[in-house]
DNA sequence: CCCATCCATTGACATTTGTCGATACGTCGG
DNA sequence: CCGACGTATCGACAAATGTCAATGGATGGG
């Protein structure tokens, strides 16, 4: 993989204090990355516990903004992040936006990091 | 930071969509948080994904640098936020610093998520 | 003793992110 | 049809983030 020059980074090479390690490709560690990102703030952690720890497996809006102490335009952004991560499933159900965590998103990707 | 409560967040009364969760601790969500965040980043993937899958377990700056495209600089940087989030262990040894994979981290966040 | 090497810190900058109020959209009840 | 309700989107703003060049600090070789 090394072999493509995707940036003009000369080689150092001059020293190798140690082995060397293979590089993701820059699709995957973005994918990782974001999986990873809509899971970096404090509110979403609040957010995918509430929703994962839920009796019903399911949450609406109008649930979460009470707990977390944040306007309902904050936490619908929120969720469109997870959801966009791919961490959640956005459900409409009449007037309501149920949100169903897909718990296997998150443990696949820490898989991909550790394997 | 967080403002005081500003909208009716006690109980909608009229509407009981779903279930009520339990919201997590200020602190365990910002400590959460901050391990998600670190690898948050598609540069911090690739690094991360670097150490642990070397053969020896562990790697110095100069070997990643190079395979990142990166100024050394940024990589000192991202490594420092991956030790502050407990996800990589440093050791100076000689010249170099080399940094270690403290894996059971990453796999300890997720299981405190879906639990 | 001096200098090359490896790494961390600093200062600066553009971009991204989290948050809000205001507003628009879709659904139900009358 | 109209109004109330639950959500999403927009525009704006401060704060955080990722990146680099320049510099400083520590270690080892000649």
């Amino acid at each position: 993989m090394n072999a493509v020059d995707h940036t003009a980074q000369a080689a150092p090479s001059t020293s190798s204090c140690c082995a060397s390690g293979e590089v993701l490709d820059d699709d995957v560690a973005r994918d990782l990355a974001r999986v990873f990102k809509a899971m970096g703030d404090p509110t979403r952690v609040k957010l995918m516990s509430m929703i994962v720890g839920s009796g019903t497996g399911e949450m609406c809006v109008c649930d979460l903004t009470g707990p977390v102490g944040l306007s309902q335009p904050t936490v619908s952004h929120h969720m469109k992040l997870l959801v966009e991560a791919g961490l959640v499933a956005r459900e409409q159900r009449g007037r309501w936006a149920y949100y169903r965590p897909t718990t296997g998103v998150l443990a696949e990707a820490v898989k991909a990091i550790i394997s």
